[in-house]
DNA sequence: CTGAAAGCGCTTACAG
DNA sequence: CTGAAAGCGCTTACAG
């Protein structure tokens, strides 16, 4: 590979100087010496060693984002409102995938120490997060998109669940439902425990109890156990008119059951989170919508603040759902 | 930050001597030093720095992974192929996303260069590709998942298109339809222009004429677009029974326009690629699944292979797809 | 069994 | 306007 010394010795300079032109133009060199140097820089396909300017600089000038898994978009959409932030403040940033595994996860969060990035943004495992802890310890800057971690001295970004749920509850009131229920997924998700409170809110503001055997919680990822859940509802004796699904692929998993089974139709359904098969004209589920490229933007707003104000409390940045009504939620039958 | 220096002074030793101890179990030191070294690292919560090791070991072991955009979770399952070949071997992975735009891409792939990667797999735009065969004529390996890029020397792993289309076609024929259209989108990519040969030659085996009208093209990413094409399909006189989709997004698209007009059923409608909603028992698209994942080990075994062997000659992976007849292909009415 | 020294490729004061 | 020197944090022969 050829280096700074190889461009230098090729134009006759001392790597100092041929540094000094590539990286800042404000350096005072004769315009002849200047061209020179470009021109050899490129003649020879220079490209700088990164590990070496990291190095020397102290600094990555890089966030690393991690995810858990790269489905339903939404890390797309999320890194598509991290990127223009990124950008204008000339940082790079590096992505991790660690699939919902502890031990992965763990393993990115030491990456990103060892590389030492500037920060981190985070979709984070549930669970105590003894890594990313350990991290901001060390004086490194984590956001979260999630708030999961709450315990951890991390700011967070994520939408208020509860509210999400409250406001898809009132719409199925809205629509003339009374006898509504609520399938979750057994999770320590604080994010899913709060649209369960946001879904009880709903129903109580509207002074409607619900009966225990209106709330069912299936196993998350595991179609069957949702689908049975749906069916446990269905024969009841006195049957729910809706169900408020605890997220959109809960959601849809029950409305393909009911397709599948002729059924379509006969009770309403509504998600939370809104994934991209939700908006298909044959599923058409009313959900509330997550602004995930806006909390995108956010953290990465977030991180640049902190790494300039290391001092900073670590705040919850709380954002609004969007309601939006399709098919699945018709008025009772 | 602490470093080997740190550690080395707090255990009384050399920073030689921590390194050793810290890298290679098979060193000869003491037990007595080496579990103080161990400890006092531990202790001190030292963090090797990855940019130093790498830039003095002259090798990054990462290989990296550059996609277009990280929807239809093809680039998770991509990723789960490679995951464990790189895990066996030894080797970091980087992930990089340039979200259809040259110049990200470009970027991208600089930056591998510059981050001294050894390898780099990637989904590339279609086009010239030149910073691909810039990387690749200094040296470093490249393995497309794509074959877009056919003119540029280096390996390729991707499904047979012309198969795929072929196999889904003859599917339709063998359901009994024999006036079937093709929707294709506009696009240089081969992959598509294959898929297109591909309908054509199964219909050419079973000697049946395909009158230009049964051939559109709509826009990518342009649901009107598509769902006009369907409609000049259906406004026809003598309107196929049955339509080829070049993808499964162009496929659903269509099928939810059908939905939307309550004419559901009344045309067989296929598509090629697979995506999660294509599974969805509302939408049920039969279509020929890519063994993604698959594609992924290949393209990670592939690019080892060639760090070990830097003269191979560049090979075209090609794998076949699968047949998943689900319900929107039913015999013609 | 351990240490001293050189060097990876770069940048950055500091001289001149 | 340019060069020589030091040093970022690590590893790797080489001595002893």
């Amino acid at each position: 590979m050829v280096s700074v010394v190889d461009v230098a010795k090729a134009a006759g300079l001392s790597a100092g100087t041929v540094s000094q032109i590539l990286n800042c133009q404000d350096a005072r060199y004769s315009p002849r010496t200047r061209q020179r140097v470009q021109d050899v820089a490129r003649h020879l396909g220079y490209q700088p060693n990164r590990m070496a300017q990291k190095l020397v600089t102290q600094t990555s000038r890089t966030i690393g984002v991690l995810f858990q898994d790269l489905t339903y978009s939404s890390a797309n959409e999320m890194l598509l409102g991290m990127l223009p932030v990124f950008q204008k403040a000339g940082y790079d940033h590096e992505i991790s995938v660690s699939f919902w595994d502890l031990d992965l996860e763990r393993r990115d969060v030491e990456a990103a120490r060892q590389l030492r990035l500037d920060g981190l943004i985070a979709v984070p495992l549930p669970g105590p997060g003894a890594a990313y802890a350990e991290a901001i310890a060390n004086g490194m800057p984590v956001v979260f998109v999630s708030d999961h971690l709450a315990a951890i001295p991390a700011d967070s970004v994520c939408v208020d669940g509860a509210d999400a749920a409250c406001r898809v509850t009132r719409h199925l009131l809205e629509r003339g439902h009374r006898r509504i229920a609520y399938l979750g997924v057994k999770s320590e998700s604080l994010q899913l425990l709060d649209r369960h409170s946001g879904f009880r809110r709903a129903m109580a503001e509207a002074n409607l109890p619900v009966p225990k055997e209106y709330e069912l919680w299936g196993k998350v990822n595991n179609i069957p156990s949702i689908e049975k859940r749906v069916q446990q509802f269905l024969k009841l004796p006195v049957p729910p008119t809706a169900i408020v699904a605890v997220s959109d692929p809960v959601a849809t998993q029950g409305l393909g059951m009911l397709h599948r089974q002729g059924a379509a139709g006969q009770i309403a359904l509504a998600g939370i989170g809104d994934v991209p098969m939700s908006d298909h004209d044959c599923i058409s589920l009313t959900t509330v919508s997550e602004p995930v490229r806006e909390m995108g933007r956010r953290a990465a707003e977030r991180i640049l603040e902190r790494l300039n104000h290391h001092e900073l409390a670590p705040a919850p940045i709380r954002l609004r759902g969007k309601l939006i009504v399709r098919d699945s939620t018709p008025v009772p039958q």
